[in-house]
DNA sequence: GGTTCCTGCAAATTATTTTCTTGATAAGTT
DNA sequence: AACTTATCAAGAAAATAATTTGCAGGAACC
């Protein structure tokens, strides 16, 4: 696990000296790397050894192993605690939008539920007809991306962004066909109708949505993307990048299902899923 | 820039001890973030002192200091030179999915062309009518998202993947419009042709696509997106996340064009662009 | 009152850098 | 062609700085 989650879960194991220093850390962390342990230990009252003794109760080797892991995490993972772009100007604004946009991907691989997704991939690989939903701008779009991954693998898929067509789609789909829906707030009531109505007739139901959410509580099985309510609210795209590549490693598990070829190399597996997308054109499908 | 490449772009300039110093640290990262200077010196057949010298040539202040720049690119930005996934265990597939798609957003950043960007955003900002053009899975989703955020900000936008559509707007489109494109392979002709028509009416045109090829080309403003080829053939979703987040980078700066309230800080501004947005509900505009 | 644990001091250890020197290579000179 | 000189890489050793360990004082909590 990354540095910093730790140092804010053990705050509160630590003692009144050690609590200085972390928060020291968080707070200037770019003084933090660069720092001695006698720079360190001076801003934070502390003797050197303290320092030692910190680091070691965070699980590290040594104060430069802290450093390290330090410097490791922070390129991302730590910058969401500094929410705004330093200006608007066009570079920093650009470096805001990656950073926030690692972030999400960061977030997102530290909170992921592999276990879920690899019974969704399960789910979707057996399926004998897909049906993709998703509403609105971001939603949709999620849904109309696992139809382009998916008919690709030759599995037959149709995606909707249509209310009524969803809960039609719904009650005609049959116990051998899956259903998956995305809803980035979790609180898409129509989608939460058309899960109730699938599992009504067994047909198996995936969400891509928050945890603990009506969505959520309404599929089968749920595979959680939590992100803070701050990058969704003020940067629809970095939840929509995390969103994006769940997308991406359910395809990819769901390939690698499809094609158990267990002796040929990875990287023919990856040419043969390129040439099964793209014919003899090595360019780009679809542009 | 970052030390990788740094130690890249200088290898040339090297001594033999230096090289053998870049070539460890190149090989087994892990092992050189880890290592302390006699380690790693040992492990080149050097001396410490010509560590030392070589961090200094490297741009760095101390060997420690080469370390810490060492350990914060390296958690992206290198990965690259490993682009096989260690398994295709769902928890590997699922990292090496996420370190591409970090890894892709660490590229973007460092090649971007904030001028061109700019100047993209200053065009949209202005037009009185904006065509997004692209087609295929992938641009036409770049063009739909485009839309999305532009209309938004009260600008008047149509997204577009019929090339027989494109022409025919493209012809119609007058000078005070913009047509903005995108092409992940830069090797659409029709979107070519759809630039050379609207460029004959004078009419101004932006280019997402790679640098230096027939769409970028044919575009009057080019925001080059080069990314290494095999991430582009081999997992497409790298590629349209960093499109993801140039689009988003021009949404922010286009909003902050139309909106220049100097004087309001920028999380207000922000907060007006979600309440313009969304209205009074908080939910996540389109789910 | 005893125990435990935190903490800093000082010493020891270790790591890093500086200085100095040697050796190699290349250009210029006799 | 042989010698000289300049330049620079690179290691040895010394100096310096940083880090860790051992130990003891003291506070807080039984």
């Amino acid at each position: 696990m990354d540095i910093f989650t730790t140092m804010q879960e053990e705050r509160g194991r630590l003692s009144q000296s050690e609590i200085r220093i972390a928060d020291i850390v968080l707070n200037d962390f770019e003084f933090a790397v660069n720092a001695s342990i006698i720079e360190l230990a001076g801003k934070a009252d502390v003797s050197p050894p303290t320092v030692t003794r910190f680091c070691r109760r965070l699980g590290c080797e040594s104060f430069s192993d802290f450093k390290v892991q330090l410097a490791r995490t922070a390129y991302v993972g730590m910058r969401y605690l500094k929410p705004e772009p330093k200006s608007i100007a066009p570079a920093d604004v650009a470096q805001d939008i990656i950073t926030k946009a690692q972030n999400a991907l960061f977030l997102l691989h530290r909170g992921l539920d592999v276990a879920a997704i690899e019974r969704a991939a399960n789910r979707l690989a057996g399926a004998e007809m897909i049906y993709a939903f998703g509403s609105g701008g971001n939603s949709s779009m999620i849904a109309t991306e696992l139809q382009n991954r998916l008919f690709r693998l030759g599995l037959r898929i149709t995606a909707s962004s249509d209310h009524s067509m969803q809960l039609m789609m719904a009650a005609a789909a049959k116990p051998t066909d899956v259903l998956i829906g995305s809803s980035f707030s979790g609180r898409n009531a129509e989608l939460v109708r058309a899960f109730a109505l699938a599992r009504e007739a067994k047909v198996p139901t995936i969400a891509l949505t928050q945890s603990e959410s009506p969505v959520a509580r309404a599929a089968e099985i749920t595979v959680p993307v939590d992100l803070p309510e701050g990058d969704n609210i003020y940067r629809p795209t970095s939840t929509r990048i995390a969103y994006l590549a769940v997308v991406d490693i359910l395809a990819s598990l769901v390939a690698y299902r499809i094609q158990p070829q267990a002796t040929v190399t990875l990287r023919r597996i990856k040419q043969q899923l390129v040439t099964h997308r793209d014919g003899d054109d090595r360019q780009l499908l679809g542009d």
